[in-house]
Parts: structure tokens; sequence; C-alpha cells
DNA sequence: TTTCTCTGTTAAAAAAGGTTAAGCATACTA
DNA sequence: TAGTATGCTTAACCTTTTTTAACAGAGAAA
């Protein structure tokens, strides 16, 4: 039994998005709609697991698709992106695909053609990284996102919003780099957050919490953020 | 050193056919050239395993694009294909789609965004899972890079984010010079750092740690940068 | 040689991070 | 409604990491 895919799509346009909305749908999709870019993050970091799939038009207003692609790469590096645009410009495009692109349409398309795209990248990623949603390990230990929990050899703890917030993060990002200020953005929600703390609090917290598995180890990387790193 | 990807280029057109030829070299790929479908589906089969990626204009004489495509995604179903055709036509589009295409082109399309498709495609089919355990030796030391660890006689040392960035650049070009003003560019990140003087602090930390080997010497190249020997 | 620039090294200053505990707000609950 | 528990932030203090300063040597050029 397949599970539903969860698309997120931001577009500002009411009769393209109610549009899109319903043909995804229809197509077996699991889909959000958002109608501005900001929209579109906060729904996105309000649960990270949630999404496979990201649909963003470029020119929206408060936060355009580009830059929301910009900050939702920072903090996955893997989740594909396809971008919907007006314009067919050369560098608009080069530009998208600079920023991670999976793929580009301009307006006007067709449907049929958005869903064969759509599905010619899902064939082409990983199923394995993805659908693992529900319950995953890090290490040796079950967590559930979802759930906030994590299963320890002394009984199921359950995390607190932010530090489940953070371990969503650091788990998506096992073995690379999580940038720091991209991380109090999405988490912490405040740009000029820079000189708090918090943020170190719960890295320790998720230390102690995860130290039962040594084969787990949060590494900071001086200046830039942390590292989830899972030995073999 | 990174390795060469070998595209398979069916194209019948000339002038065409030289461009991508002569753009796609340049750009770092290994590019095999045949004017016919049948030429290109020989070349596919005289070695399965030499190709990377596939470009198939889709109006060929002997044997079209799709014929083509069809016949070696029974072969190998996650080679990424991609059309090229004069045809706008969205039949034709979904058509290809429907065989297995990852990417289609409509004629004329510009080099950048061929190369931004093609880039776009790579990154995708290949989820470059780093190995966290990769281990190398420099001298008789190990090092493992991505665990920022050396392993000396008196112990494994974790290195700074620093040293570990250092190193993995004298590593990487061991027995080669490394250019100083690259490595601050690269290592500090900042082209007007040139007066600043931590680069020789980190190297005097690398040449105390790595002084147990004494076949392992940092040599400095005056004016230019510094060269990691390992004498054999 | 003389002079200037570049490098090696050490020590101290400054910045960033690790950790614990105290404060604060909010929601529960008796 | 007062008391209590919970989650988050802030403060404090200490450690680690990085940068800067200072001075001595080495190398290159005049």
């Amino acid at each position: 039994m397949e599970k539903k895919l969860n698309i997120l799509l931001a577009e500002d346009d009411e009769n393209l998005g109610q549009l899109l909305y319903a043909y995804l749908q229809n197509k077996g999709f699991s889909v959000t709609l958002a109608r501005t870019g900001k929209a579109a993050y906060e729904k996105y970091n309000g649960n990270k697991t949630q999404f496979d799939f990201l649909i963003f038009d470029v020119m929206m207003p408060e936060m355009d698709g580009f830059t929301l692609a910009k900050e939702i790469r920072e903090l996955d590096k893997q989740i594909p992106i396809l971008f919907l645009t007006a314009k067919a410009l050369k560098e608009d495009k080069l530009q998208g695909f600079d920023i991670g692109a999976d793929d580009y349409m301009t307006k006007p398309f067709s449907m049929e053609e958005l869903l064969a795209r759509i599905q010619a990248i899902l064939r082409r990623s990983a199923p394995e990284t993805r659908d693992v949603n529900e319950s995953m390990f890090v290490g040796k230990i079950k967590y559930e996102p979802e759930l906030s929990t994590l299963h320890l050899v002394d009984g199921t703890k359950k995390l607190t919003t932010k530090e489940n917030q953070l371990l969503q993060l650091l788990v998506k990002n096992k073995n690379e780099i999580l940038d720091r200020q991209a991380t109090l953005r999405a988490v912490w929600g405040d740009d000029n957050y820079f000189n708090g703390r918090s943020m170190d609090v719960y890295i320790a917290k998720l230390r102690k919490l995860l130290k039962e598995d040594e084969s787990i180890e949060i590494m900071n990387i001086h200046g830039v953020g942390f590292k989830l790193i899972v030995k073999a």
C-alpha cells in the first residue's frame, strides 16, 4: 500500500491555485496550498517531515519563490522543488536551477505535463529516504517525529516542541552541516536572534538524550552550525 | 579527483551535434556522439556500463529517439534520459515522459539551460551519500575527515573545524602546491583577508600534530602556498 | 650586504560553544 | 484560585576554538 505523497503548493493566484490543488488532489496527492511565500514557509516549518514535494510560484507577495526555496534548501538539501513562472527568461530559469530546483515550468502549461514532470522527478528521487515519515531510526534509537517520541532503553521519552523541531532538522541533515542561522530562523523564527543561546541549550539537551547510543554524535562546526553524525 | 561522466548524445543534425559535443566536452563530460538512433543503440549496446546519461533527439533517421529510448529502458530502468525535439507539441512531451524521460527540451534552447537541467537530474540521481566512515592514511597516520579525527600513537585526537578543513585541502592536494589565496578563500571565506595570519598559525598546529610521522612534511612555497609532502 | 616582505612560533585576547541552574510565563489541577 | 508542573529563555561560568599581536628568522630583491 502506497503512502500518499504530500505536496506543498505555493501559489498566490486564486484560480490557478485552486485548479492545481484540485487536479493534484485528484491524481492521488495530498496537497497543502499556501497563498504567499511566507505562509508556505510557515507551513513547511510547522512540520518539516510532512512534505515530499514543493511547487512554488516564483512571483508571490511577501516572499518570492526563489527566496522561499533558498531558505528551505538550507534546511533540506534533498526535497524536490519545482518552480512555476510567468516569465520564460533564461536568467530566471538558471537562477532557479542554481538554488537547487529540480524543474521549472513556464505558464501557461498543461496539467498533464506538470504531472508528468512531477512523476519524472519522483521516479528519480530515492524512495527510501523519503518515506520515513512516521518512524525512523537515529542510530539505534527509534524516533517518531510525528509523535515527538524517542524510544530509549529506559522507556519512551516525549520530546518538547523545540527539542523535536531541532532533532527533525538534524536528522534531515544527517551527516551534513545544519546551518545555525537558518535553524534559528526556522525554529526560533527570529532573524535578529543571533545572540540568544537557546539553540545551544537545546543541542545540549539532545546530546544528553542521544548519548546512550555511542555511534551518534552532534558535532559543532565552529561559527557555522552543527552536524549530526551517525557512524555505521 | 572526480570521475568524468559519460554522455551518449544522439543527434542527426551535424551542426547542433558538433555544438553540443564541444560544449558538453568543455563542461567536463566525456561525450559520445551518434548520428542516428541505430548508431546510438549500437554504441549503447557495445558497452552498457559505459554511459551515465543519455541525450536523444526525437527525430532521427533509421530509429527515432522514442523508439531508441524505449529499447534502452528495457535494459536499464535507471539511466537518465533527456529528449531534444523541434516540436513543442504536448502529446510528444507526454509520450516522452511516458517512456520514462527525465526531462525534455524544445529547440531552440540555450546551452546553459541544457547544462542546468543535466545537473539537476544528476543531482537527484546521485544522492551524494557522503560516507562518514571514510578514512585514509596520511603517511602512517589514520585520518577520518568526516569525523575530524586523527589516530595518533598517543590516542585519538579530535581536530577543530579549521584544523580539519585545512588538513582536508592539504591531503586533497598531496604532493602538489596548495595555493595560499585560494585556501584563505576556501577556509576563511574572506577575499580581503590576505593580511591575516590565522592560516600560518594553523599550519604550525598541523605540523606539530603530524610530526610523529617523519615522512610527512608541510613545506612552504614562498609567496605561493604550502605543499604536503609524504615521502614514500 | 641591506632592506623589505613573507613565514614560524608563541602567547594573549576575543569569540563561540557547553552546560547548569535560575527565572518567567503558561497551562494544568487540586 | 492558589499551587504545581512544564517548557522556554536568560544568565552565569567555564572551556574550546579562533584571531590577533609580537617578535624572531628566512628568503628574495636591490
